[in-house]
RNA sequence: GGCAGGUUGCCCGAGCGGCCAAUGGGAGCGGACUGUAAAUCCGUCGGAGUAUUCCUUCGCAGGUUCGAAUCCUGCACCUGCCA
């Protein structure tokens, strides 16, 4: 219906290399070349934020909006009370108000992704709408039915859980998802689900849930998991998942996380992550292929990602932070202001005056204890004013302050901590 | 309902009366090397204290003992087998 569509879609997404399971892919590009279709994409609120992972599920359904095809965002209202089955064990449930809260979240961080104007505008659905007032007799018959626990079974999320046992609500899990699919089909003509490789049991039998049910044809397509270049998962770095709520992680650590990616996975993360044009990231590819050191597809990287999460404005104040912080041994070189808007944007505090290097790196949160600040002075790992600190007694004077007021502490070679005295 | 086994630090997993704040691995943290990379090597890894010191910890609550993560009793939860 007037929709531009984009005829390269199919062939971008695989090129980024987002598309590790998929139903029939020769299908979907035909349903693709027919005109704007409606495709799903799923998030359960299981944390008041969402992290990176799901970060290339939104980046994903921009794609698939920007070729013209016409975005639902669930959130799962419902699914989240549940909790899907993962490996390492049983979930612990949230109450409806947490998961009422998180929702909010959630759908506030999916939406500045997504346009909700013009022909294809985007749509926001939660599926506790559907499922809270469905009663269990009709979800049995019209649901449970087309579910043979044999094959639920045969899932390796499943598999891997039957020895040390899994709750009938998490195994159950899958037909809340299905049916999602199933109502979207039926109340919206939604014939696309996507999500990560780890959906991919849900994913499927919704495909199948609808084709059985209502003998419809709908399509899926599954992401892939993100790792490292050892093959473990990213997030563990930063003591923490990757989060895209500035309060749970700062823009400023949200971009040193991309700038301190490493070599091997430049490529992968620029087609996943970025929109930069083919051409512009396999220059970036080369370009780390050949002179590493100079990062400059790190630096593309975090700053395309981070302008996306965080806005071009704050990118700009945090490579600014960190340019000075790591731009050179002498700080106080640096004009006061630019130091002190680094410093803001990395991280800073205010004390009063008198306090020693080790309640200072306690302050700071840089340490956890003064027995870890006094381990980290004995192991050569702090530094005052870009200055390692011999002597756990210290305590900086007049003489320390830079402009008057600021000290710089750093542990390490990346965490670094303003300290305002006043 | 019966029988058997289990519950240890962020995770996995030893310990089975004193030498245990508790072996080992992973993660984390620091150092060296580098490029604010990877790999590698070294160190560190409950809290307070600059000391051979104290406090809290081995599912929960009691008990035995000079002394327990280790033995006993009860409770909770998990797993397996049988009904």
């Amino acid at each position: 219906m007037g929709v531009p569509i984009d005829p390269h879609l199919l062939d971008d997404l695989e090129w980024r290399g987002l598309i590790a399971h998929s139903t029939d892919l020769d299908a979907l590009r035909e349903a693709f070349s027919e005109g704007s279709i409606k495709f799903y994409v799923g998030f359960d609120p299981t944390a008041p934020s969402l992290h990176m992972g799901h970060l290339v599920q939104i980046l994903t359904a921009r794609r698939l909006q920007n070729a013209g095809h016409t975005p639902y965002a669930l959130v799962g209202g419902a699914t989240g009370m549940i909790g899907d089955p993962k490996e390492a064990g049983e979930r612990t449930l949230n109450t409806l108000d947490t998961v009422k809260d998180w929702v909010e979240r959630v759908r506030g961080q999916i939406e500045p992704f997504l346009s909700f104007e013009g022909p294809n505008a985007a749509t926001m659905v939660n599926n506790y709408d559907w499922t809270a007032s469905l009663s269990t007799i009709d979800f049995l018959r019209d649901i449970g039915k087309h579910f043979p626990v044999n094959r639920m079974l045969a899932r390796d999320v499943v598999k891997s859980r039957l020895e040390a046992g899994i709750s009938y609500t998490e195994f159950s899990y899958v037909l809340l998802q299905s049916m999602d699919f199933l109502n979207l089909h039926r109340d919206y003509g939604v014939t696309l689900q996507f999500g990560g490789s780890d959906q991919w049991g849900n994913l499927t039998a919704g495909v199948e849930l609808i084709r059985r049910a209502d003998g419809g044809k709908a399509h899926a397509i599954a992401t892939p998991l993100m790792t490292r270049a050892d093959g473990t998962k990213y997030g563990k770095t930063e003591g923490g998942a990757l989060w895209l709520d500035p309060e749970l992680m700062s823009p400023y650590a949200f971009y040193q996380f991309w700038l301190n990616v490493e070599d091997e996975k430049i490529g992968e993360l620029l087609r996943v992550f970025t929109f930069l044009a083919r051409e512009e990231i396999e220059a970036l590819e080369a370009q780390t292929a050949e002179k590493p050191f100079l990062r400059a597809g790190q630096k593309a990287l975090a700053e395309h990602v981070t302008a996306l999460v965080h806005g071009a404005e704050e990118t700009e104040r945090i490579k600014a932070a960190s340019a000075a912080l790591f731009g050179g041994g002498d700080l106080s070189a640096l004009s006061t202001p630019t130091l002190a808007a680094a410093l803001r944007e990395a991280g800073a505090i205010t004390v009063a005056p008198g306090l020693g290097i080790v309640d200072l790196l306690v302050e700071s949160g840089l340490v956890k204890s003064k027995g870890d600040a006094r381990r980290t002075i004995s192991e050569g790992g702090a530094y005052l004013n870009n200055v390692r600190v011999e002597d756990p007694d210290l305590v900086p004077g007049e003489a320390d302050l830079i402009g008057g007021s600021w000290l710089v502490l750093r542990r390490g070679k990346k965490s670094f901590t303003g300290i305002e005295v006043k």
